[in-house]
DNA sequence: TAGATTGTTAATCGATTAACAATC
DNA sequence: TAGATTGTTAATCGATTAACAATC
């Protein structure tokens, strides 16, 4: 066990940039478990990730402390420690909006049930679709939304649909109680502040992409 | 036109943060043309994206000047800019590699298209796969990989293998002279400096949301 | 011209890193 | 104990913002 937490996160704001270094923490540490490996140091986990020991042991000084002097952290340990922070030590049911190509996609991906997710409802407007089962799960109307999500205690969902529909169907979830939003839709979402989105734009990560590799051809 | 450029992005290095919203301000900007718009200010485009006219403003002078003083951006043109920067004013060729439900979903995404990449190749290492279509490109044998790419001229990759196998196709995509991979498999890719990586890991992207959702829960 | 908005400099803010006493 | 590695402070580095002359 750690031995004691300093910072109930209150009212000092963590950085986005460390919750989001907390789950390379957590992947490489998971790794490291499957590995066999008992113990890590601050060193040796910033090496994998390409950042500084420091910056790890910083990271983790915002939550409590979590490492043992002279040994470093023990992987078992710190992967609880990191769950907690992260609120996956335990499981989330999400919901799925839009069922198309991705979305029937993202619904079978494994990743996230190994990660404490479990898509346990699947909506989509298309009135040809509804009643139709992806994998075991009912594809369900819309106009259910509210209903299916509060019986399920659904707090986050996966959006998945086109882009012009994407605003209108998100303000119809947070209606219906939604608080987290993980959007696949090239549009930035306009959302009270209450609620929290992640963005993933699959071309705008080529574009990135793309500019890397146009300056690396110039250098040749 | 542009009047002008003071840096040919030479020596002095563009902060990721800095090209990545260039790939915002590009979405929004061509919404910003949907809707008939012909011009834009600094501080509407940063509005939309959360940001500050200040910000908006110092990001292009990394790259030239593209306003006007008094009437602000011409959409179009600035459209065209960022493109000629990113280096999406082109069609890329981009190889799919890992045929498996995600892969297959990527293969039909249309945004990709619509950004200016093309997948022109597929690939999987299922031999009960080769062979077969998605959509109308054949799904190739990993041992056809150096030539199919460079027969097609093909420099990125999206990589969409379990896990397990990803670090061992990413090498092979780098022999055969991919420089840019685009990586869904949720580790830590070790590469040479010269091919960038861009990440999207699936179940990290909820983690972020249940961070942020039980944050907000705790206010309740 | 008056009003709007740029490009850019300097000031501020925040995040990363170096260094080291404390500790196992 | 000697060696390793933490947690944390202070120094550095880099990114964001405010302010304003230049300009359409």
């Amino acid at each position: 066990m750690a031995r004691e937490k300093n910072k109930p996160n209150e009212e000092t704001k963590v950085p986005k940039a460390v919750v989001n270094r907390l789950s390379l923490y957590l992947r490489e540490l998971q790794r490291s478990v499957r590995n066999g490996r008992e113990t890590i140091s601050s060193s040796q986990l910033g090496n994998i990730l390409g950042i500084t020991d420091a910056q790890v042991r910083k990271d983790f000084t915002w939550f409590g402390q979590f490492g043992y002097p002279g040994i470093g952290y023990r992987c078992q340990e710190l992967i609880g420690e990191i769950r907690k922070i992260l609120g996956t030590n335990r499981i989330w049911p999400v919901a799925l909006v839009g069922c198309g190509n991705l979305g029937s996609a993202l619904l079978g991906y494994r990743g996230f049930g190994e990660q404490g997710f479990s898509v346990v409802l699947a909506f989509d407007s298309n009135p040809e679709l509804i009643g139709k089962r992806i994998g075991d799960l009912p594809i369900r109307e819309l106009s259910n939304l509210k209903s299916d999500l509060s019986s399920r205690d659904v707090l986050m969902a996966i959006l998945a649909v086109p882009a012009t529909a994407a605003q209108e169907v998100a303000d119809r979830l947070i209606e219906a109680g939604i608080t987290g939003i993980l959007n696949f839709a090239p549009v930035t979402l306009s959302v009270p502040e209450r609620v929290s989105i992640a963005e993933v734009d699959l071309a705008i990560e080529l574009e990135q992409l793309s500019f890397a590799v146009v300056k690396q051809l110039g250098k040749s």
